[in-house]
DNA sequence: CGAACTTTTGACAAGCATCAACACGTGTGG
DNA sequence: CCACACGTGTTGATGCTTGTCAAAAGTTCG
């Protein structure tokens, strides 16, 4: 158990609040056993009893869950330093899947040291409720995206906040990310098929707003782009923290 | 200022947690003026700023956002009693819009009380937290509805969980509810076209799953239109509450 | 080097949108 | 009290967006 482990968490958390050298040093302690876990299978499923609440360390993973005919819908993507199951783990029961997009490493921390943490220490408590929050607010939008846009603002939609909080994350070269999702997870993510993804990529690259290579993508024209997705910040809350009421 | 006015959102948070005496009385003084609303117009916009929080005490409500290109989307819909914008508030700056389905009577609590009241009173926190848990894990079944469900399913689901939740507030008369949404509204939340939503209700009622008459709907057939509506309402956690973990 | 996955392409079908018009009920003002 | 406007629900014709199916090309990895 390093005391590392849980620095990209941390990191991430103190960018919306500012935390005492003690919360740190406290957050850090946290008992929290790593694994490294692969793509194959979710390592939190729907209907799992939650004694856990699970933090990125590396690598990429999404939350999903799936129809009664089998489609799955992926509901959010997550990049080191996320909290991705701290909603399944209050609630006592998961009620979607969660599994990896690269294989990496996520830290295990034991659900009821958190919630005494979190009692003790209040700045620890508001981000990770902040954190939540901002969650609830990137859902809001992928009703929005799924349910009134077409398909190639869905996409270029999704692009855009992944190039946003990848840059957020300090994960960007430049203009080009690791693009881990398939073109059939940008499906599952965005409601459509994957031929269809693949046509609508066709699309932006035929204008010049991106281009992609193996496992990357590059974005040529952030602004164009970010017309064409019809995407606006404001509900990815970057200014929500500190300054801000409880 | 009654002090009955906060008593709708008092039940509905104690049917998760168990309030004592002074929970109950703190809760109910809370400093909150009351106001009668109608459907013309938003009550709380996007991009506001917020000072308040608002608990529905009669009438329904829904929250929505809209695209660049016009076109709105439901976010979700409101029973008396509930708490319709803790996450705008407690983000500081709403991230969209909270507009009547009815006239009713909303109470605006100041938002520093209620901050206040759930620092002090770890029941009450706990409540409202669990709301916007659920809250938010019914945001990603929507997000699983408008993305990998066709026309009808989708419909069948909205009015499951329409079904549901008056169940559980006590505001139906045997199997008949009232039908606060009109098509266009249907439409709305299902991200479907009023025309579309008419011909898929012709077709669940063609199936005698429901029957509908003026701004009412009767479920025919609840285990049929669960079926139709690939509907299972463990996303709401019913059991959600006391004797699960904070 | 071969198996499995991912991306790409093409032909075709279907679901849902769009547009337009009409019916119906309700409230309102002349 | 009736005429009228307005919101809502209903119907039909047509077309576009996206899905489906199938197969080939490219890529990754043991």
């Amino acid at each position: 158990m390093t005391p590392e482990l849980l620095e990209p968490t941390l990191r991430k958390l103190e960018r919306r609040v500012r935390f005492s050298a003690e919360d740190r040093a406290a957050f850090l302690a946290l008992p929290a056993r790593e694994q490294v876990l692969d793509t194959a299978r979710p390592f939190i499923r729907e209907g799992d009893p939650s004694r856990h609440c699970c933090a990125l360390i590396t690598g990429f993973a999404y939350r999903s869950r799936s129809t009664g005919g089998g489609a799955r819908q992926i509901l959010s993507f997550h990049l080191p330093g996320d909290v991705v199951d701290l909603q399944n783990a209050l609630l006592g029961v998961a009620d979607h899947d969660v599994q990896m997009l690269t294989r990496g490493r996520v830290a295990f921390i034991s659900r009821d040291a958190m919630s005494e943490l979190a009692f003790e220490r209040p700045a620890i408590a508001r981000a990770l409720w902040l954190e939540t929050l901002v969650d609830g607010s990137i859902f809001r939008e992928w009703i929005v995206n799924v349910g009134r846009r077409n398909a190639r603002t869905r996409l270029a939609h999704l692009l855009c906040e992944f190039a946003v909080r990848m840059n957020a994350a300090g994960l960007n070269r430049d203009r080009q990310y690791d693009m881990p999702l398939t073109q059939e997870q940008l499906g599952d993510a965005t409601g459509l098929t994957p031929v269809h993804v693949n046509r609508m990529l066709q699309s932006l690259r035929g204008d010049a707003l991106i281009s992609t290579g193996r496992r990357t993508i590059t974005i040529e024209d952030l602004n164009a782009l970010q017309v064409a997705g019809d995407f606006n910040h404001a509900y990815l809350h970057p200014e929500a923290g500190d300054g801000q009421p409880l």
